[in-house]
DNA sequence: TTGAACTTTCAAAAGATATTGAAACATTTT
DNA sequence: AAAATGTTTCAATATCTTTTGAAAGTTCAA
């Protein structure tokens, strides 16, 4: 396998990753291409290099700037707006963990909190099971709220070790 | 709030928590509705609490079962076939884990260890950033699987897990 | 073996999501 | 201030995914 063929096919599997997590394709596409690129790169590059539109282009790098993901840059004596990537996986897990707790684990929490006022007979036997499964499933939300700010909070790889012993 | 309203909601917020990470929205309202119940539902039962079609609830009751999230059960004397959830929610994590792992971390990691392989000039400069990027994230991929799998062997409940740390 | 009860399949339709590209907007150079 | 260069928006279009429901398939009691 030779580089372009090799890039090609990173893309294209850090594109339906992507799509499996509920990333936009070209999203991650974009992502995938910027990080393998070590200059940074203009809006009609990434065009070529993908096949895209323009307003596909410049929707889906402004998303991955409001993601912390990539970063826009000026090259002196230059018009056009270059883009690079983070290159630290590492810190890059940690961007995407933020937002993803921010958009999915927070307002869940929140609809858990007010499930648990759900008023009812308290005898009542789907009450029971009801308030049983809410309870459990906060108790769990909560304890996956504190790891993932931890991940998000480390600067290191200490991470890991530690959540080996909370499993543990 | 009361009963059928709260359900309505958890089912509601489950559904769309599960399409964000792409497992059908459908899907995701089964399970939440099975979580909640105490008892086995038939698939008339479900589809007359969600709304949706035979078709639809024959093939994401089917998935929830591959998956190990749903139980097939027969009651002596019906003709029916009913279903009920796996209640346990840290169970129901490693479930979730052990599938996603399967269908997402495995092939990647399969992806990158034949890029590493990639043919080029060592001294071009793409080839060198190209090279860096995929090791860096095998490196990563290495150790999630490693966490992963570390999760997915953890029989313990998350109950005693979290009392453990209530008395430390 | 038949028919009733129930389950599964799958092609067509609906619905959701992503993409394009031309026009509007903004900025810099001449 | 006009032209050139570059960016953003958004309605129309294309694509992808899910759902439906009727028909086919299966199982089992009589």
């Amino acid at each position: 396998m030779n580089l372009p063929e090799a890039k090609a096919q990173f893309i294209q599997t850090w594109g339906s990753l992507g799509a499996q997590w509920g990333i936009n394709r070209t999203m991650a596409q974009i992502h995938a291409l910027l990080l393998i690129m070590p200059d940074p790169l203009s809006a009609d590059d990434i065009m070529e290099q993908l096949n895209i539109s323009r307003g596909n282009t410049n929707m889906n790098v402004r998303e991955l700037i409001n993601w912390g993901l990539v970063e826009r840059i000026l090259i002196p004596g230059e018009r056009k707006e270059y883009f690079v990537a983070e290159k630290d996986i590492w810190k890059v897990a940690t961007y995407i963990a933020r937002e993803r707790k921010k958009r999915e684990l927070d307002p869940i929490m929140k609809v858990l909190q007010q499930l648990q006022q759900a008023e009812g007979d308290p005898k009542d036997k789907e009450m029971k099971a009801f308030k049983d499964s809410i309870s459990n499933i906060t108790k769990f939300a909560q304890q996956t709220d504190k790891t993932i700010s931890a991940f998000i909070k480390s600067e290191e790889s200490w991470f890991y070790s530690s959540l080996l012993k909370l499993i543990k």
